[in-house]
DNA sequence: ATCATATATGTGAAATATAATATATGTGTT
DNA sequence: AACACATATATTATATTTCACATATATGAT
């Protein structure tokens, strides 16, 4: 994992956006983050297929969803980057994470 | 300092190994990171400006010479990351800032 | 087998970033 | 003032990304 790789991975708002909010909820599926982010599906498919690529996340399927959470690989220091990123700017991803959890608190979701 | 706004700045092979730099250096002058990074110097200054711009780094003018440093006002989690960034990727400028302290040690330089 | 739902990907158009070159500014020296 | 050098910026061309839309695949249910 090259830095400049890493970076690029995160310099864009919907990508950095889901990293954030996956490392924050150790898991989220495609769907959860359409509803946060409230953007369609290929979009968001689209972000995470780039971020599996890198290998900054890895996905898993049960049943109808695909998982997402940070790939275990991924090195410590980009570990660190993520996470003191996700302690120091709660309010850069808040508003997409409350929209998360009202979606999932609806028997619709999903 | 949005996290956003620092990974753009830093998703640019030329910016990202700057900073690297200068974050290791402490300070260096455009000439310095021309010879470093083997670019021409409106190439280095134009990405040095956006970095400027983005208050990641601050200039100061010595005379001829235009000296670079991180900005004093960066936020913790910033400088963190950079910091972590450098201690674990030193192989990804490390020829570059070889190249640097080469032409640092002729009596030519800048 | 068919269907509905969840997710992924291909493609061309539009937006954006980067590059190359020329030109401008600022500083010290003569 | 004129000059040389260091640095900055403007302009136009070019490459890269991103987007929107259509379409494809995977899964579970009927």
């Amino acid at each position: 994992m090259n830095p400049l790789q890493l970076f690029k991975c995160l310099s864009d708002d919907t990508r950095l956006k889901s990293v954030l909010i996956i490392n924050q909820l150790e898991e989220a599926c495609v769907c959860d983050l359409m509803a946060g982010l409230e953007l369609d599906q290929p979009k968001v498919s689209r972000h995470l297929a780039e971020l599996r690529k890198c290998n900054i996340l890895r996905d898993e399927r049960r049943g109808k969803w695909v998982y997402y959470r940070l790939h275990e690989d991924l090195p410590l220091w980009a570990k660190e980057v993520i996470n003191q990123t996700v302690a120091h700017n709660h309010s850069y991803f808040a508003e997409a994470l409350a929209k998360l959890n009202a979606s999932k608190a609806q028997a619709s979701s999903c």
